[in-house]
DNA sequence: CTGAAAGCGCTTACAG
DNA sequence: CTGAAAGCGCTTACAG
């Protein structure tokens, strides 16, 4: 690594000042054309790039954007949302800063403001009344959450970008119930985190407008996110005098738990009792038959985090819901609105 | 987010010079104690952290190591792997910009470096004759490689980190032979990739030093690495003449297949046939029964990954092999080298 | 052990 | 449209 050219370099090269070179990358319209051509020449010759530190030192800008990694199980949608904020942030000309975290330690987030080595944060994996959103608030640090924190009173600090569990729950029993479902049990988890009260509320709503039974008996909820507590609530679903024909369970763990129960009693998901998760992760398209989930739209979320702190001013309160889109497998073959459409 | 301080103000305010604030934070043992008392205290009072970019500018090094987040289904503990690397990274006050590339492009790689945005690179997911490893070393720019690249001919560039791949299915087919089996079979992939190879050799060895078996009909290829092609390797092995009673697929998704081709048959994994994957990844916790498999010591791969970036010089040519941990689990119930030694 | 001074490479008002 | 000049905040030989 020999040491790079700098402006100097460019600018004696094509016959120009070093303001000239700076304008081409910075105010390229205020710049001749046939200079233009000159001064890119050189820099092509070169390879010359601006030195980030210098540019970010001289415009009070890191061009960098931290994000936490979760050090828990991790969201499975971890690494393809990383390429996508990735995906993103290098759209506009930004890079992400990683950084770790101890549970509800913001020092590394108070460092890296101090040291201005990042202009704003992304966070995931929003849990109730989250207290990053309310530190990063308090100090009006910027930033942008996939999912949004359900607070115990009050408004929910933006800005966010999220999925609607509910209408995605939603959309899930109106489906199962174009196949002919009319009996139709919701899988939770035990813990009351918000996204799981959006689903479980999607359930109600279209169990309700589908005049369909959602009394607390087909409510089953599972301690852990595990299989072993799907199964064990399937189980109890199973169990019931009427038992439901459609399972819908908050993730594919759940779900899977569920095709384990079924299995045991010889049962096939998707031909006897139809199942579904949420999420898509691997767990869903490995499994045979494959399960029916919920893709969030990595991508489109990854965006709009992006585009809200990047837009110089103003849109500190975005607040983004997104739907998520239905993926259907023998599980559970929901007709997907495309194929609705077609039909 | 009101402007931060700076050196001059942390020296008023401690009455010295800012030479000396410096000093604080570069050469502590150039400082007496209670001069060092006094810029403490007013670096405290003031939250005070010296600016990144004027640091790196004057430093030349962005104290930033470059990962390129892999597209394609990331390797499943891609997660966990960057948990490791930014914790190792942050433990010598570096820390981790991620970017993305296209398959084959270089281009962003080397605009990072034009920037100077990054000192070094680490690269994982290595491939054959992996071209990044080609052009990085070409241009002297320094990285460091989680797996080694397997070279056509020549030797491996250097540096790497890596799982002894081999020595880990050598401990595995070890362990079946402690538990009575006399015939193992191998699930491979048909791609010849280097690692793979390496396992195949670690499995060859291990029969041969135990007298078994281990010739061709033994050793079958999945085309994909599903569950569905792990089942029809399966099923190869199962319908031989002399079906072996024990099977070590070369990942878990293929492990996977297998358990469910011996379901199929009304056999229990670990009962009646013994299975194993690799790479530990959710798939082998999750599954009933859980499947033993090899997990990477990820923490240790990042730690040596960083410290052979970091020292200063020498260390370019860093190889260091590390022993994958067998997790035992129902599918196979190895006993571990520690309960080995308590028994 | 401490202080005054130079300079890292860039951007940006400000004159011409 | 272009050029000379100042300055972002830091670190680091160099004198004292």
């Amino acid at each position: 690594m020999v040491s790079s050219p700098t402006v100097r370099d460019v600018a004696a090269r094509a016959g120009v000042s070093r303001q000239t070179v700076s304008n081409v990358f910075n105010a390229p319209d205020r710049v001749d054309p046939r200079t233009m051509a000159k001064v890119l020449t050189a820099v092509e010759a070169l390879g010359y790039r601006p030195n980030r530190s210098a540019r970010s030192l001289k415009t009070r800008s890191a061009e960098l954007i931290g994000y936490c990694v979760p050090s828990r199980p991790a969201g499975p949608l971890m690494d393809t949302f990383l390429h996508a904020l990735c995906n993103a942030a290098e759209a506009v000309n930004r890079h992400v800063l990683l950084f770790t975290a101890g549970d509800g330690d913001m020092s590394a987030y108070q460092n890296l403001v101090a040291q201005q080595a990042v202009d704003a944060f992304v966070l995931s994996d929003a849990v109730d009344d989250d207290p990053r959103h309310r530190w990063l608030t308090e100090r009006k640090i910027r930033y942008a959450s996939f999912g949004r924190t359900w607070p115990a009173h009050g408004e929910q600090p933006a800005p966010w970008v999220d999925v609607d569990g509910a209408a995605a729950i939603h959309d899930i029993v109106t489906g199962l119930v174009s196949l002919g479902h009319q009996r139709i049990g919701f899988l939770g988890w035990w813990h009351g985190i918000g996204a799981m009260q959006d689903r479980l509320r999607g359930w109600r709503a279209a169990c309700a407008e589908h005049r369909l039974p959602h009394g607390d008996p087909l409510v089953v909820r599972a301690i852990a996110d595990t299989m072993a507590d799907g199964r064990a609530a399937a189980r109890r679903l199973l169990n019931l005098a009427d038992p439901p024909t459609a399972m819908v369970a908050v993730s594919d763990v759940l779900a899977l738990g569920v095709c384990q129960e079924l299995a045991g009693r010889g049962l096939v998901p998707g031909k006897d009792v139809a199942v579904t998760g949420f999420d898509d992760t691997m767990l869903a398209s490995v499994v045979e038959p494959g399960l029916t989930s919920v893709r969030q739209p990595v991508e489109r979320i990854a965006e709009a985090l992006v585009r809200s702190l990047v837009g110089g001013d103003g849109h500190h309160d975005v607040r983004v819901l997104l739907r998520g889109e239905i993926v259907s497998r023998a599980s559970a073959p929901i007709p997907t609105p495309t194929a609705r459409s077609v039909t």
